[in-house]
DNA sequence: CTGAAAGCGCTAACAC
DNA sequence: GTGTTAGCGCTTTCAG
């Protein structure tokens, strides 16, 4: 049995109170008291129970963080910054895959398995906003991303719309007029139709309109990027000057397709992605990108959970939209 | 307050033990009272006591999994696995990065920051083979990658002698002779001098030796790889007809160089790599590389890891070696 | 098969 | 400032 509290008031010679004050920084203990309790820590090698503090306190000090897969680098990208955040604030990080399976992430806004983790920041892929009523109200719960439910439920959002407006004043500002929108996938998920909006949006500010044959559907991965850039050449369909890709996978994907066919990058066709991805700036050519702030993002997805744990009465918005950067590289100049 | 055994007791007619029992699939209880157990539990809406739980029976049901940092593809491409592993045996999964910090990584070996976790699963960077013997025995670790600690630790390591030995071979199969060695570090850490220590080998077995000018030092990054290769052909050193990266973001940045100067991969110059990260299927030419198995690599160190936590007398070795593959694509045929 | 009851190690209300 | 003490919800020993 591993040393307890009692253990260690027992060698010190106070109560076990004492130790508890001790161990839990609290302030009024008189120094030379603290330094016979620390002493006797230190001497005995007592570590605290985690599980009867919490059975006592009825916080775990655990988050859970819930993204689909960890292969896909924006959820990887994520953990680490979510990882340090809750650590200033004390609390632990404990992975939950889901595979972007609807029912595993509906368990999660129901509260989860056991009462294992005092919250959970979420990237949901599969929920639908009608399972926002879903929720239960004491689990706190931050969504991260783009998948806004109903009801009260904090989210930290990306900027697509915005973003995506940016990279079309980006290419016409290059002087570029005739431009492909890859991946798009008008009754898909939120993320995809907030990108077409921003896009669709930003050739209107611009006084242009979309080409219909220029709107081209595509898995988000390489392989659908390639494809789909093969079909269009293949077949015949308009040209573009230019290609705003609704992700970096499909980017590169289509990268590879234009560098099969011999069409050049930038010189014929501008390409721009979306996530900055660490292999976008190691293409050939490196690929203009945005990014979106995944610093802020973590931050502020830890803090709101924070929040809602400790009851405290936020001064934050229930929803956050990060801020974005376009990285302007060789691909689109 | 939440739901207890106790209100499941009282509501069903039963003990708390009998509640008890039926929550943890106890045979020996009628099917009836089971039923009537049950109901009273769906009705109240009852969630087992994690924390209560785990201080009554002195495990957790935690697992740490301690990487350095998720940016790097292999330890994002092992923590899924990990998980769905982990998850089979009714473990969940806690992340701890430690950013490659020696004192972080000394404070798992000597049993964590508090009584958290039943065990951790560890990929360790900084420690020396001689802090094995600062471990605490009664904390189950089972070490993944390439340290080996002296002394009784589960470790669960990639074949980076064999794998190295194979791309030699398979290299002067094909006619290559002047293998380069790149990313060489002789005095770097155990997964650099092993992939040395094959690929010197390889050669010996082919009846070849190595070019001291071959053998190339540079950090195991893109930036690493390419700025390495551009010196040397800079300095107009003996030109390889074959490259062998220690790991892909070496080889990426070679290829880049590579492309840069003008060199056609693989006419000129066959290039290998090591890790089978995904990008190496997409570079041009993709990129021929080892493919360690990290599924198995994962499910040996859950299964390691349970049968120390369980106490199960093991009859698996206490050091396991996975499985690899030669991916062959484009850069070296 | 089921009931009663003893703690696991800790926090915090209550005393002094 | 420090000691006493009552549980938090559960597993498990001992009876029946």
């Amino acid at each position: 049995m591993a040393v307890s509290m009692h253990d260690v008031a027992r060698v010190a010679g106070v109560s076990q109170r004492t130790v508890s004050n001790v161990v839990n920084n609290y302030e009024f203990v008189r120094p030379e008291t603290r330094q016979r309790v620390l002493d006797a820590m230190a001497a005995l090698g007592y570590v605290p129970n985690a599980a009867a503090r919490s059975l006592r306190s009825a916080r775990t000090g655990l988050i859970a963080l819930v993204v689909p897969d960890f292969r896909a680098r924006i959820f990887a990208d994520l953990a680490g910054p979510v990882v340090r955040e809750a650590e200033a604030l004390g609390y632990t990080v404990l992975i939950e895959l889901t595979g972007s399976d609807r029912e595993h992430e509906l368990t999660v806004l129901t509260g989860g398995r056991n009462q294992l983790t005092d919250g959970a920041i979420m990237m949901a892929l599969s929920l639908r906003p009608e399972d926002g009523q879903r929720r239960r109200v004491d689990y706190p719960i931050v969504l991260v991303g783009d998948q806004v439910l109903e009801g009260q439920v904090h989210h930290v959002g990306i900027p697509n719309k915005d973003a995506s407006a940016a990279v079309v004043r980006h290419l016409v500002s290059a002087g570029r007029r005739r431009l492909m929108l890859l991946g798009h996938d008008p009754h898909g998920g939120q993320t995809a139709r907030m990108r077409a909006r921003g896009f669709l949006d930003g050739l209107a500010e611009e006084g242009l309109t979309a080409h219909e044959e220029l709107l081209v559907g595509a898995g988000w991965t390489r392989e659908g990027g390639q494809s789909a850039i093969e079909e269009h050449l293949d077949a015949g369909r308009p040209m573009p000057d230019a290609i705003f890709a609704m992700n970096d996978s499909l980017a590169l994907g289509a990268l590879r397709a234009l560098h099969a066919r011999g069409i050049r990058v930038p010189q014929e066709v501008a390409l721009v992605g979306f996530d900055d991805v660490e292999e976008a700036r190691y293409a050939t050519p490196s690929l203009t990108s945005v990014s979106p702030d995944v610093e802020a993002l973590a931050a502020n997805a830890v803090a709101m959970l924070h929040e809602q744990i400790t009851g405290k009465p936020s001064g934050r918005e229930q929803h956050i939209m990060v801020d974005f950067r376009l990285k302007v590289r060789e691909s689109s100049q």
